[in-house]
DNA sequence: CGCGCTCCCTGGCCGC
DNA sequence: TGCGGCCAGGGAGCGC
């Protein structure tokens, strides 16, 4: 479930080997992913050299020399791994050099990217994805903002675009419980199940309260625990739960950190209460009935 | 338009 | 030991 400080990880990961590289060789092991992959996707990107590599919500941004930019998102299960063959290029067809992907399946090996460094060096990046949530998009860099992926989305949540009073105003009027507000990525990018509990329980909200009535008090304590909870699971190198792994293969340790999430009777961190277990929008939210109000 | 629900996809796990 | 069913969940789409 890679939500924005596992996407981020993963950033921080692949962007050595893609920054300043250019894509020398692009295949594809089928043609969709959750979607199609776009027209002509591996033409448009090979001789194209990577400008730099961000994010934005869940979303990876490879901004292109070509004025393109390519969008991947991990859906549940994507991953990237990053080889190094130690060679210029001729050995990256060789099996011998391929480094063991440890847990992958290479059946879901679905996108092989050859980057070629400034050195000269061939560096191979594999994407595999075994539910095949995650997708590959291209769009022109003019205008990104505005296109399908990211028009409407709210701000994010570790820039200045982000405040009390931001949150306030996209939650002010809202019927809807605050989980599932803050799961919407028009209020605020990057937030899925695993850190809107977390968030909701360091606030000490309910997650059954209905959007507006946190706008206000419980707001001023809402969007400075989205913040740290997110900046300590960054710091921890992302949360691994279940399915996933950092770019570099490395695990990371804010799982151990979960004071509510997939921790159904265990005791409350604060109070000892067992945590609940709530479905709501089709999915689990975990809480502390004492604890959150 | 806002809101809530289903679906997609696979593998791990649980109960029988 | 095998098998059926449930669960994980981000985002698109659809219906009310």
């Amino acid at each position: 479930m890679p939500e924005l400080p596992e996407v981020e990880t993963v950033r921080r990961g692949l962007a050595p080997a893609m920054e300043g590289a250019f894509f020398d060789r692009v295949s594809l092991a089928r043609s969709d992913l959750r979607f199609p992959f776009p027209d002509a996707f591996a033409d448009r990107l090979t001789g194209a050299k990577v400008l730099t590599l961000s994010r934005r919500g869940k979303y990876l941004i490879a901004a292109l020399s070509t004025g393109e930019t390519l969008i991947m998102h991990l859906g549940m299960t994507g991953r990237f791994t990053v080889l190094s063959t130690g060679q210029n290029g001729a050995d990256a067809t060789s099996p011998g050099e391929f480094h063991h992907k440890a847990g992958d399946d290479a059946k879901h090996d679905h996108v092989h990217f050859d980057l070629r460094q400034k050195d000269g060096t061939i560096v191979e990046i594999v994407y595999n994805d075994v539910r095949r949530f995650g997708f590959m998009d291209l769009a022109p860099t003019d205008g990104l903002p505005e296109s399908k992926h990211f028009r409407g989305m709210g701000p994010e949540p570790l820039s200045n675009e982000f405040s009390a009073d931001i949150l306030n105003a996209a939650l002010a009027g809202k019927a809807t419980p605050i989980k599932a507000a803050l799961l919407d990525q028009r209020v605020v990018a990057g937030l899925g199940n695993i850190y809107v509990c977390e968030a909701l329980f360091r606030a000490g909200i309910s997650p059954r309260r209905k959007a507006r009535s946190v706008a206000g008090k419980r707001g001023e304590r809402l969007a400075p625990a989205i913040i740290q909870v997110l900046r300590a699971a960054i710091d921890a190198g992302g949360s691994t739960l279940r399915d996933f792994a950092a770019s570099d293969g490395s695990l990371g340790y804010f799982q151990h950190a979960f004071q509510v999430y997939d921790r159904e009777g265990e005791p409350c961190v604060t109070c000892q209460t067992p945590v609940k277990r709530l479905g709501q929008s089709g999915r689990s939210t975990f809480y502390c009935p004492t604890c959150q109000r």
